[in-house]
DNA sequence: GTAAGTACTGAGGTAACCTCACTATGAGGC
DNA sequence: GCCTCATAGTGAGGTTACCTCAGTACTTAC
């Protein structure tokens, strides 16, 4: 009763079952939703200095740094140093942090799969189309 | 470089977007996010109980409890006792949180319309009809 | 009047960010 | 070669918007 449906309080809503569902959908392998678009960057883009990393995560620098913090806590990443500037680390995955990435990413697939599922083609093609215009 | 734009990340963008923008529209009322839309909720519904207020803010009561606690402390809201039941708490906006209420609402309304401005209306229809279908 | 349920809150916790200030290092000008 | 300035990362500390769990005060149903 008495729903608030403007567009903004839709976002929430939508976004807050989201992340939940993310968040199940990772509990198996004790990963954060931070942490896995972490793992899914470093997958995708290689060793990664830290600023890199953030910027790609579209985070500051020293919330990048927390991020590594645990991969590293949990074995999954590893932090070298850079031979090209010794002011840089380079972030790399592990075998266990490709292995768990991988996983992870298809989970996350399968599960996004699942809430967008009830929309037709169509529907998720316009929703693409229209966030990425909000996405500024 | 690199963008990740599944659907569920392009949601995390737009909304971390959507909550920037409210908090900056906010500021000048020295009012959060969260308050505003208990300041929506009472305004619309009246004195309520903590529990309907939690309710229909879909959060749990003792979330509500923190947020007219701020209220309560900004001169915003009072808490009475609910004369039909001594166990309840009717939280009802003060004057000034009334006033505050609405310019607020006014504030967010206008920031909303900036935000979504760049859509047609037909764009917007079709975002708010998906939206519904996916904030189940 | 007692048991069971309901309304609220204290204590404590979490994720996912943020800023500010600091250290270590690199790069450009002279 | 030195000095200044910029850049890379991190320690310390803060915020928002939630959460759970346990306890107290009250009500309701029997």
């Amino acid at each position: 009763m008495a729903e608030d449906e403007s567009l903004p309080e839709l976002f929430r809503l939508v976004n807050r079952r989201l992340r939940h569902l993310a968040r199940q959908a990772l509990e198996p392998w004790d990963v954060t939703v931070g942490q896995s678009r972490a793992l899914g960057v470093l997958l995708r883009g290689g060793p990664l200095r830290l600023n890199e990393l953030a910027e790609r995560l579209r985070i500051v620098p020293r919330s990048a740094t927390e991020v590594v913090d645990a991969l590293q806590a949990a074995g999954l990443a590893e932090r070298r140093p850079d031979p090209h500037d010794r002011r840089a680390v380079l972030v790399a995955l592990t075998d266990e942090g490709r292995r768990v990435g991988e996983t992870v990413r298809a989970a996350r697939e399968a599960e996004a799969e699942r809430f967008f599922g009830v929309l037709g083609a169509a529907d998720r093609g316009e929703l693409a189309r229209i966030l990425r215009v909000l996405a500024g």
